[in-house]
DNA sequence: CCGGCGATGTAATAAGATAACGCCATGACC
DNA sequence: GGTCATGGCGTTATCTTATTACATCGCCGG
């Protein structure tokens, strides 16, 4: 375990926010678009969401399967972990960071999910963003290709606030 | 191998283009750059350069690899792909799309990047464009964020025209 | 000539993802 | 309650993608 200034493990250690609270609120939405879809977000697919929400870091599936392994005090394959993430991710609970192979919650479940986020390579940390602009954009320049889209990505990596003012 | 009715292999397969001049276009773009830079376009690396452009769609790394052996004609190890792929991505002359993890020749090398490709989901092609829209939307709200962006990332996954037209 | 550096070779292994198969719990239906 | 279909999950094996560590080669400047 490396030393972490942006660690998000502990309650209230981002930004003084509680994040706890952001993992409570997370499954309660969870629990209510699965219920109105007639879902079945199981034990297991819970575990697995409050695990990818542990911090707002991007979270690989092995990681999320070491976690889950630990919990459970027993092994666990692989694929276990696949198919909850699928599941979750089939339904916009969570989103998977193409250019990191690793998995995100997702901030706003059951809205218009067109997954733009801000990769920070110093922290680790994503924020989901959903911007009009490059939204209209994509969509303009792909009628102009005669392209029909079917799932944008973005994925901007840089450099958070945080950690530019850290190394000026 | 499966039959691709899209296959780029061969000259003047892809709506009747001469892929042959893509590839030698490529190249030539690429030893000029390389010598502008005063970087070393060695022979496995130009190899390489010439494999990916063996057609419009992204190719894996170890399909390059295999590709490589068998020219060769004798096995090669994945890193010696990797290395030059990295070589090739630090400058421009490749684009590693990363929803595929497959890599891919730039169109545009020297030119500016912002690495915004239409992936067919259906044929596999991928076209490279550059729309001022998106990098200024990028931009703006990467700014709005206080985020300082090293690499914008925009993959679109979709259907081609051609594929749409074949299947109504 | 030779020291150093960048490029390549070799081997091993990590990390990420999927395929194939079967059991079991749940819930619909009789 | 019994029975059946479905979906979720467990197990094992395997595949693809990528990297780490270390050795060697060859070119170029001094």
């Amino acid at each position: 375990m490396t030393a972490d200034p942006h660690s998000t493990a502990g309650p209230a250690s981002r930004h003084g926010h509680d994040h706890a609270h952001c993992i409570a609120d997370a499954l309660t939405r969870a629990d209510a678009l699965c219920a109105e879809r007639g879902a079945r977000l199981t034990a297991l697919r819970r575990q697995v969401l409050e695990l990818v929400w542990n911090s707002h870091k991007p979270r690989g599936a092995y990681a999320i399967l070491e976690d889950l392994s630990q919990r459970e005090g027993k092994a666990t394959a692989p694929l276990t972990v696949y198919r909850a993430l699928e599941f979750l991710v089939e339904h916009g609970l969570v989103h998977r960071i193409e250019s990191l192979n690793a998995y995100i919650g997702c901030a706003a479940p059951g809205a218009v999910h067109s997954g733009q986020f801000l990769v920070c390579e110093t922290c680790g940390n994503a924020v989901e963003i959903d911007d009009p602009r490059i939204r209209a954009a994509i969509g303009t320049i792909a009628a102009e290709h005669g392209f029909q889209v079917s799932r944008p990505t973005v994925e901007v990596r840089g450099t958070c606030t945080d950690c530019q003012e850290k190394t000026p």
